[in-house]
DNA sequence: GCCGTTTTCGGCCCGACTGTTTTCAGTCG
């Protein structure tokens, strides 16, 4: 069975992973990861690329990986895996998912003790098996047994909502210490990452020991990780681990830039530095000598933007910096101007009590406009939405009488009429076209029949963005984060029909969505779609929610010009109802 | 395994913290 882009990616991934279990050299493991990353950035169709010789061309593609390349695009498999997984067990795999316990050791616990899963080693741990390894001691296997605890008890990531709330909270109460004169949020949070693994929390202080002692000894702190001179972390009650880093004033800026990430945005500005014959790292941008010698003082900088403006680049806002192309746009000016939550008018896509909402259409209105939007689409959900009370055609007619009542009655707000309408397993809305026809706007959603195979269900949503009433394909993948995979189809395929039909995809700000997924905003924007950023409130605190939407819709490169709902009602209306109505 | 105006070999980003070590390897971000 072939392969996806998807696939060929998280096959390298694997075979990364499973090179370091063998102890193998790590600049090959690297190798394959780096592989991964240039297809993942890669915007055109695998198999095409591989035809016209584009792929070869890629850095960090050779001979050897595009030949696995093409072995799992012809035959689903690469030879370097089959070999790889025959030699180590799949449960070695998921140890490396134990904080504290990475490829070196889980190869070293398999060769000695015969240690092949997460449950045998919690066995080994009991028996104290460990201890008798040079190297491991009490605190090892003690950690360990914790770290396996850690992830039975939670999935080790957690919404962006949760974790940023929780942040937020943090920084709130460090900044209270009177020694504590710069601080800020970093990490994934800082990136708005739709989940989060930890929460970083960096500070500029002449005190470090006093503000990392506050930090430690906070209530709601369950277990002191690690607590050095400028790096302590704890796990807190509600299981997500926190880092807090401390470091001088003049360094602010380049910690700030080094503990936000990501990863491999770091590794790339570091080899830029590094080209220029500098030193990058979380102190300072330095001269080095002949040796490699870091060599006097740092370049100085107040803030962020003069250290990329040192390595001749423009201000790359956080949310950008996933190494997927920001480099080269700052280099070249080609970088977006990102939206900005002012720029929101409204949103559509939000429910009342009419189906499954907790607060009336006058409840969700007002707080709409205590938000200061100008509009509120309403779109309750569609008959065949039986568990959600959806409304059959004749309480859609009283509806539509309250909601004219309403929009009579209401200064400042103004309710659109709309339904979120079920996408049929054919791709058919829920309605016939005389009752289509009574929206303003039509929301269209899957929500059943996930198991649909890939071609029904992409054709499923092709259909429902080319029928002319669709205004806004909505959450397109109906992925649940940390709780549900989307359901497969060819999201390229769909959105390329979204293109061409004008219709548009909705960015789903529901925490638990965050829907289409921020690496697909850009090929949405490119194939001409427009990006509806929908609250899915269920209730008046719901709308609020639209800041995540806004948040990802920064992420995936969109600037106000890319959303719908930055339009007034003038401009908006037309845009929902498309040519080919009756 | 990949790469190259320092090119076909010898590098491959950088530093903090921990635990187990008397000088460092492993892990993490």
């Amino acid at each position: 069975m072939a392969v996806d882009k998807k696939g060929v990616i998280s096959a390298l991934e694997e075979i990364a992973l499973l090179l370091e279990l063998t102890g193998a050299n790590p600049f090959k493991a690297r190798a394959f990861q780096n592989g991964a990353r240039a297809l993942a950035n890669y915007e055109g169709d695998l198999r095409a690329g591989l035809d016209g010789g584009e792929l070869a061309k890629l850095k960090g593609i050779g001979k050897s990986l595009l030949g696995e390349i093409k072995s799992l695009l012809e035959t689903g498999e690469s030879p370097a895996r089959v070999e790889l997984r025959a030699q180590i067990p799949a449960g070695l795999l998921e140890m490396l998912k134990i904080p504290g316990l990475g490829p070196k050791r889980a190869h070293e616990l398999h060769e000695k003790l015969g240690v092949e899963s997460v449950g045998e080693l919690e066995y080994a741990c009991k028996e104290n098996r460990l201890l008798k390894l040079p190297g491991y001691g009490e605190k090892t296997q003690a950690k360990l047994l914790k770290g396996i605890d850690y992830i039975r008890k939670f999935s080790g990531r957690h919404l962006l909502s949760d974790a940023w709330t929780r942040a937020d909270d943090l920084v709130e109460r460090l900044q209270q210490h009177p020694g504590v004169s710069r601080i800020e949020l970093a990490g994934s949070i800082r990136r708005r990452k739709e989940t989060i693994g930890d929460i970083d929390i960096l500070v500029a202080t002449d005190e470090p020991a006093a503000v990392s002692e506050m930090f430690v000894t906070f209530a709601e702190v369950e277990e002191i990780i690690g607590h050095g001179d400028t790096k302590s972390s704890v796990r807190l009650e509600s299981g997500i681990q926190v880092d807090l880093r401390v470091v001088p004033e003049q360094s602010f800026p380049f910690a700030l830039h080094y503990f936000t990430g990501s990863k491999e945005h770091n590794t790339v500005l570091r080899q830029r530095a590094k080209d220029r014959g500098l030193r990058l790292n979380e102190y300072g941008l330095f001269h080095v000598d002949d040796h490699g010698e870091a060599i006097g003082e740092s370049v100085a900088a107040m803030d962020e933007a003069e250290l990329f403006a040192a390595l001749d680049l423009a201000y790359i806002e956080p949310e950008l910096r996933e190494d997927r192309g920001e480099l080269l746009a700052a280099e070249s000016g080609a970088l977006p101007e990102l939206l900005q939550p002012g720029d929101i008018r409204g949103a559509l896509h939000n429910h009342s009590t009419w189906s499954d909402g907790a607060h009336s259409i006058e409840e969700m209105a007002r707080a709409a406009q205590a938000l200061g939007w100008e509009y509120i689409g309403l779109s309750d959900h569609s008959q065949t939405a039986f568990y959600a009370h959806g409304l059959k055609p004749d309480d859609i007619l009283r509806q539509h009488e309250e909601i004219d009542r309403l929009n009579e009655r209401l200064d400042g707000i103004v309710i659109l009429k709309g339904i979120e309408s079920d996408i049929l397993p054919g791709g058919a809305l829920d309605y016939d076209d005389d009752v289509l026809e009574s929206f303003d706007f039509i929301v269209a959603s899957v929500h059943g029949n996930f198991g649909l195979d890939r071609k029904k269900q992409t054709l499923r949503s092709v259909r429902a963005v080319q029928n002319p009433f669709t205004s806004v394909l909505g959450h397109p993948t109906g992925r649940l984060l940390l709780a549900r995979e989307g359901f497969d189809l060819d999201m390229d395929e769909v959105i390329a029909a979204a293109g061409e039909s004008g219709c548009a995809i909705e960015l789903n700000a529901n925490p638990h969505r965050l829907d289409l997924d921020w690496r697909d905003l850009p090929k949405a924007v490119k194939a001409g779609v427009k990006i509806s950023i929908g609250a899915d409130a269920h209730r008046t605190e719901g709308l609020k929610d639209l800041r995540y939407g806004i948040a990802l819709a920064r992420k995936g490169w969109l600037r106000a010009t890319d959303v719908l709902n930055v339009l007034g009602l003038a401009e908006l209306k037309p845009m929902l109802r498309r040519s080919g109505c009756p």
